[in-house]
DNA sequence: ACCTGAATGTCAGGTACATGACAAATGTCG
DNA sequence: CGACATTTGTCATGTACCTGACATTCAGGT
């Protein structure tokens, strides 16, 4: 347990809300790890939905998790979120129920935290607080660079924009076509054809699910950004 | 001095961050306010722009502020915010210049806080964190609603589900017909297509940069949310 | 190896929306 | 009050994108 517990603790000085002013201390990362339970969800199940009371809010440490909305015209994915990513705290801090649904896109090991631990420890814990600020903004960065992405722009440039921010440190892209088109709120056509494009302009490759950028700079050019 | 003080701290225990379970102690907020200085914009000038150095965060008191961002095919508003938003936060907790331009649409009063005051500030009383972070994700919340609006859905819906959200307690929006356009992303023409649908339909009334929302529901219905 | 579900590639037809251009109406300021 | 700027209303034209349909390719399990 000892040893868990300090693994844990160095994972979440390193990932959550990392910065170099605010170094959080073994104490504190093994209080915010304590404070909250470990939880393992399969590929597909929710951590929570639309609608839920907001018990909870989530650390991701291992997996992804995509979070949508529902309304009549189907689903609206609002974003994906990886390691370090925090989930479900805006409804939990504005005492609603959960405004989106959160669901593992692959197996997903995430930090459970109950409001009624989670209050105290950040009221007594000030770096841990700041840290969790700094996540959140960090959220509110990406949200508000797709909010970009789809004002006055093409699908192309959609497209183009999304890879060069979703590409790993290979220049991979694992997505479908099909999950680009719904982060993205276009047609699966139209991407196919984008990506077909900066193919035959040799920005990229493509292949089953994978995408390989070739060449970064034509890409920004072709986003417009 | 001592009586302006009070009506600060007054003002901002009530709006900033404000939470049922999060009491703002008077001497929390003459300290907050204390910690900045006011500053006064005239309409069209600038808190900040894209790429300055982040010195310094804002909390709008009065007026309204449009946050916008720069590329090759013009600008691309983020958001718009009134009395209580924080802007510049950011940028500045992440240590990198400024992200976006921050304008004045209207005069605007703002808290400026620099962040050699604001860190230790933070640090030291846990309750103003906690209610900057509150902040923080109902701008996140917000900018997700922005998101959702924009994808999947026809300039009619947008706008009807844009005049929802911006109506204020009398059920009117004072924004032009291009400034709408601009927020959503969409041409005046087309937005003024839709005005005239939804005013057909009984459901709104225009004016000179004005509009009234007669029948909520309607609107709901017509924005499929 | 084969079978099956998932993902990709491609086409035709329709439409919502952008662009550009201009007139009419409304507000503002000297 | 009149002159000017801003905002609204309306058209005509082109195009990017969506819908629907189908063939082809790929990956994983038995």
């Amino acid at each position: 347990m000892e040893r868990l517990d300090d693994q844990h603790a160095a994972w979440l000085a390193r990932t959550f809300g990392r910065t170099d002013y605010l170094p959080l201390t073994r104490e504190d990362a093994i209080a915010l790890s304590q404070a909250g339970t470990v939880i393992d969800k399969y590929k597909g199940t929710h951590l929570f939905k639309e609608g839920d009371d907001s018990e909870a809010a989530f650390v991701i440490q291992e997996g992804e998790v995509e979070l949508y909305r529902m309304s009549l015209n189907g689903r609206s994915v609002v974003g994906r979120l990886g390691p370090g990513a925090v989930v479900g705290d805006i409804a939990m801090f504005q005492s609603q129920p959960y405004l989106s649904s959160a669901k593992a896109v692959s197996a997903v090991r995430a930090l459970r935290l109950e409001r009624e631990a989670l209050f105290p420890l950040l009221l007594s814990r000030p770096v841990i607080a700041m840290r969790w600020l700094v996540t959140g903004l960090g959220q509110l960065e990406a949200t508000q660079r797709s909010l970009i992405r789809l004002m006055n722009r093409t699908v192309l440039e959609q497209v183009a924009d999304l890879l060069l921010v979703e590409q790993d440190r290979f220049g991979e892209v694992r997505l479908s076509q099909a999950t680009i088109a719904e982060l993205l709120g276009a047609s699966r056509q139209s991407v196919n054809e984008a990506l077909s494009r900066l193919k035959d302009a040799g920005s990229i490759n493509t292949g089953y699910r994978r995408i390989s950028v070739l060449n970064s700079q034509e890409l920004v050019a072709a986003s417009s950004a």
